[in-house]
DNA sequence: TTGTATGCGTTATCAT
DNA sequence: ATGATAACGCATACAA
């Protein structure tokens, strides 16, 4: 009795030979002849829960090892018509509010990674609209979108039109109901300027953030709306892009207007409340929060660092990232249209830039 | 004269419907039904350069533009041999490193897409290694990879074999020539030693980064280096971990081992700086620079804010990411191997938060 | 369990 | 300039 290799297969050496000389990439083909199998049978190895006897598989899946082959996920999306799936997410977002949360980014890649899923980047100018990267979209084949920035109604269509799920992150929609986690913005507002009147602050300012932001627009109603409530003046609004300077500009323009400090400064976030904590300590000398107070909006790192201790609303970045993966795989793997809005509050970081009253 | 519709085209409503009805996707059959064209001529409008009549394109885009038609990308990835791409960029980063780095991910982000590329995001753990997602960058056939996280040989190796265009990002492999963009970090440490010496700093210590990082191996080994060629101590090192409370934690062990504190503190990246700057200032009373001096690496934006000021090594991000850009570009169109490494140098921050003398 | 044959949507080649 | 047709690599229905 003599060795016999398997009929039709060819040597590893063979085959890897072929395929450099025709400069092209390793395909199930190549795996079959050098396992001496089938196309089909490689094929089927490379699905869970086919059937393949325990000797081809292992036969298949050395041969697949050795000539480094990896399926053409290219191939296999075009075949399959259900699954044709990318595993691909956009996050559209403006650079600004995404790389100054450190949390989100990570936090959403992490929960999409758990299942199988990657981010792939949109990143537009501060506070642009989707529709400049609406075309890059579809030709990426995404399987879904997390959007974190302006949308106008007219491209929420267009997604609905696609048949693409989409997760609107902190971010809504005039005149259209669309899936989204959000944080209640102007609720939290509303608790702030509540704890500032309760100590006593009467005169108030505001730093506003870019005029396109849904997110700057609500927390400068529900101040706006909270200090009408409790019989206070308006307060003064003065522009800004939610970015350092703005703090900084924001504050002597502010000063500028009043003839002097106002009793609150209700930065629209924590960046801008940072800048204009550093010019008025630093600027102008105020004792802050002796005689004026400064408070953000977002919770960020930095605004913990020591020598800020900055009063702000922390938003629950981390479970509002894992919610926004959750609904968007189960809508890609549903192919649900139902329209769900998740609405998480801030809590109120008493920090020590403010002086707050009590919790009504 | 009764209306008539072209003798082959269908109308736009009941391509639609008849999609609808199979529920699949628009093709450039369906593109080509409705202009009355055949299906190749669909393809070729959609080709740059391509040779169609005017009349001909007109039709056809105007189709394409009320089906909503896009190419798929598969289907045509699989076809074309030499353009396959996916025009996709696997972007491997620690998420310290690049989400501490707006300016980075921004600037990456930004030169790509003028090439009509996206990033693919593989973040990893504090420094962990690129092994865990080789596997997932191979799934997602990306044209070509930056890295900027710890890369074995090993690793490399894999890459080089599946041909896949790699830049390295402030890294670097041992005993191996790898494309990479490099900001020179030991020769950056060596000036910033000149200088505090030159002001008459005689003892120092470092707060390092992680032991996996070999920019902070880089730093440390300038500064180390530079020290011994200027007779002077070797420094005091205390591990760190590129982080906030890094710097806070290492200025207190180093005053506990030396009983006090030394005339400077070279930190390994600016975030350390700044908690260790904070720490300085406001739990130990410390004044700097006049009693200690304290100096970073990097140049993030939250170290020019007005608190801080801080001494640091700025380096050139926004050219580093470009000329990656450039060359993962080139590597891919070229699909040359030859190997480049390009070598950015760090400008010196004067700052406030060090006593630096004359530059030699 | 395994192999054969077919189609996914596109681009490229070749006639016309 | 345009249309027919052959791949591209894989998954799957079906036959064996």
């Amino acid at each position: 009795m003599t060795n016999s290799t398997p009929p039709v297969s060819h040597s590893i050496a063979d085959i890897k030979a072929l395929i450099h000389r025709e400069s092209r990439r390793v395909t199930s083909y190549d795996v079959a002849s050098a396992a001496g199998v089938s196309q089909s049978a490689v094929s089927r190895c490379f699905k869970p829960g086919a059937s393949v006897s325990k000797a081809t598989y292992a036969r298949v899946m050395q041969a697949a090892f050795e000539l480094d082959y990896t399926p053409n996920p290219a191939a296999r999306s075009l075949r399959s018509f259900g699954a044709r799936r990318s595993n691909l997410i956009a996050l559209v977002a403006c650079s600004r509010w995404t790389l100054h949360n450190p949390e989100l980014l990570d936090e959403l890649s992490h929960h999409f990674s758990l299942r199988g899923m990657r981010l792939l980047l949109f990143p537009l100018q501060l506070e642009a609209g989707v529709a400049e990267v609406l075309a890059d979209i579809w030709q990426h084949q995404v399987d879904g979108a997390v959007i974190a920035a302006p949308v106008a109604e007219r491209e929420v269509a267009e997604f609905e039109r696609r048949r693409m799920p989409v997760v609107l992150f902190n971010r809504s929609v005039r005149d259209r109901q669309i899936n989204a986690i959000v944080c209640d913005q102007a609720g939290a507002a509303r608790i702030l300027v509540n704890r500032l009147a309760a100590a006593g602050h009467r005169s108030f300012a505001m730093i506003d953030g870019p005029a396109t932001s849904s997110i700057a627009l609500a927390r400068r109603r529900g101040v706006t709306e909270r200090l009408a409530e409790l019989g206070l003046a308006a307060p003064l609004h003065v522009s800004g892009e939610h970015d350092y300077a703005s703090g900084a500009r924001g504050l002597r323009e502010i000063i500028d207007k009043l003839n002097g400090a106002p009793d609150a400064v209700i930065c629209s976030n924590d960046l801008t409340a940072i800048g204009c904590l550093d010019t008025a300590r630093l600027e102008l000398g105020l004792q802050v929060p002796a005689q004026l107070s400064i408070t953000g909006f977002d919770g960020i790192a930095q605004g913990a660092w020591r020598g800020y201790q900055l009063t702000t609303l922390r938003q629950p970045v981390r479970q509002m990232a894992q919610a926004t993966a959750d609904m968007l795989v189960g809508l890609i793997a549903s192919g649900a249209s139902g329209v769900e809005r998740r609405v998480f509050s801030a809590a109120v970081v008493e920090g020590a830039t403010a002086r707050l009253g009590p919790a009504v």
